[in-house]
DNA sequence: GTCCGGCATTGATCCAAATCAAGGCGCGGC
DNA sequence: GCCGCGCCTTGATTTGGATCAATGCCGGAC
């Protein structure tokens, strides 16, 4: 079992950098065991799993998988990320969401044997745990506690989805934007700054717009109290960017920061 | 419990009106025992869920919950149907998603014990079955049929948000005019014709556009083999209208016709 | 150091879709 | 029958955002 490394995925349009994530490389390195996924499982049980599975490390750029693929694995994030893009038939290509451990890695798709709607490819160094489809199917029909958590993984997956509908249907660029700062802000802790966690490219594609939108909607709200330095956004008023960009908790959210499972 | 019904909240805004709908009754109307939920569980079992259940019947206009409000019951719809609705700050308000017999409403909200996203809101007479919110949390965990169950249909509305996030993303205005009618009129079995749902102002704002807008598409459209005749959409040129919006099975999906679990 | 390639910004222009504004049609009430 | 209210369409106008194009900036290769 090999993925498809670098080469033509990599050339030309979406790909991210390693820099943007060497923060987050401090979170999540999982042993296979620990997985809050099989929190609770008999010994018995977690080992016929991982007799199913495997680990590997991959570099960036890599492809997991296709969007028309049928899953051969339901992969899990040990360490890392992996990035969800979805094409259209012209060839134009969105981010659709970003999974860091410990996030299952569309079980939506795996579940029900269904072709992958978007691809999958890795921004940074990252490990994967690979558990094989159909032992994956039959443990989760059988063990109840497993059942459970694939249960709060797809429910918290799909909250996300909705809200990034609502977001998209609901606002326009330039409140995406500041609600996408100030949730930004919040997740990390710090109420004077937000630090983009990856390329401003990729970003304007999770938000429904292009680059140069997104470049001046930022400047745009330099009336509003942020300053742009790089990847690094300063608030100076958060309660002035608010006003502009109307936040609202049932789109970004409270657990659309806290991960899946 | 009762549900709020009609006055304020059928007032201007987006409603839902009968005729588009009389059609519809004649598909779903069931009986809580045969339920494909409920497929395959042990009658004991079956029988306690009920005993904490009830089904109600209820008129146009009926909202069966607001966003924001935390679960009290999980609802499956019996006959007729449910909209999900979203609303923005400001009040603008979009259709998400319908949900039909026998489809569960919203499980993600429900089995996470978290506040609705969206606002639902029955368009035609309907009938629901009510279980006990936690009392389905726990049947949930402790029968593997109803997990297996449940998680076929939050993976089947988890992949739908996905289709539509890539529907908003990566088309114009015009292909999701077009892409959508050809997906009605493949769902509804007929080539060269498609009947819309329902008005088509709230047909517009699940497309996420306005209503004006949606009447131009389909006037343009009138390009590529299409005659409009109030809710009748007669298609004359399959091919032709395919060219113009570039239907894509991972979009428009097979599935995405099919009802959820 | 220089060169190069990818990303970002900025400006100019274009275009799609929203908004604003009239009518028209169909249906239910009376 | 007539009226009135929703819903829909159509037109005029505006505008938000996309597209096209040029330049700047930084980091890596050498």
């Amino acid at each position: 079992m090999t993925f498809v490394t670098d080469d033509a995925a990599m050339t030309g349009r979406l790909k991210s950098e390693k820099k943007y994530l060497l923060d987050e490389m401090t979170r999540g390195d999982m042993a296979p065991e620990e997985l809050p996924l099989f929190r609770g499982l008999p010994a018995s049980r977690r080992a016929e799993l991982l007799r199913h599975a495997m680990v590997h490390s991959v570099s960036p750029g890599t492809v997991l998988f296709e969007q028309g693929d049928v899953p051969n694995f339901q992969l899990v994030v040990l360490a890392g990320s992996a990035q969800l893009f979805g094409r259209s038939a012209e060839g134009r290509e969105v981010l659709i969401e970003a999974a860091r451990a410990p996030d299952l890695i569309i079980p939506a798709a795996v579940l029900t044997d269904a072709p992958y709607l978007m691809q999958a490819r890795v921004p940074e160094p990252s490990r994967f745990l690979l558990i094989h489809a159909a032992a994956f199917r039959a443990a989760v029909d059988a063990d109840p506690l497993l059942a459970h958590a694939v249960i709060g993984s797809l429910a918290h997956q799909f909250r996300r989805m909705v809200r990034q509908i609502k977001n998209l249907k609901l606002r326009t660029a330039t409140q995406r934007v500041g609600c996408y700062l100030l949730a930004l802000s919040k997740r990390q802790g710090t109420p004077d700054r937000a630090v983009l966690p990856f390329e401003k490219t990729l970003i304007a594609s999770e938000l429904g717009i292009t680059r140069e939108s997104f470049s001046r909607a930022l400047s745009s709200l330099g009336q509003s109290g942020i300053r742009v330095d790089g990847q690094t956004i300063a608030i100076l008023d958060a309660r002035r960017l608010a006003a502009a960009c109307t936040p609202d908790p049932l789109i970004d959210g409270a657990d659309a920061g806290d991960f899946l499972i």
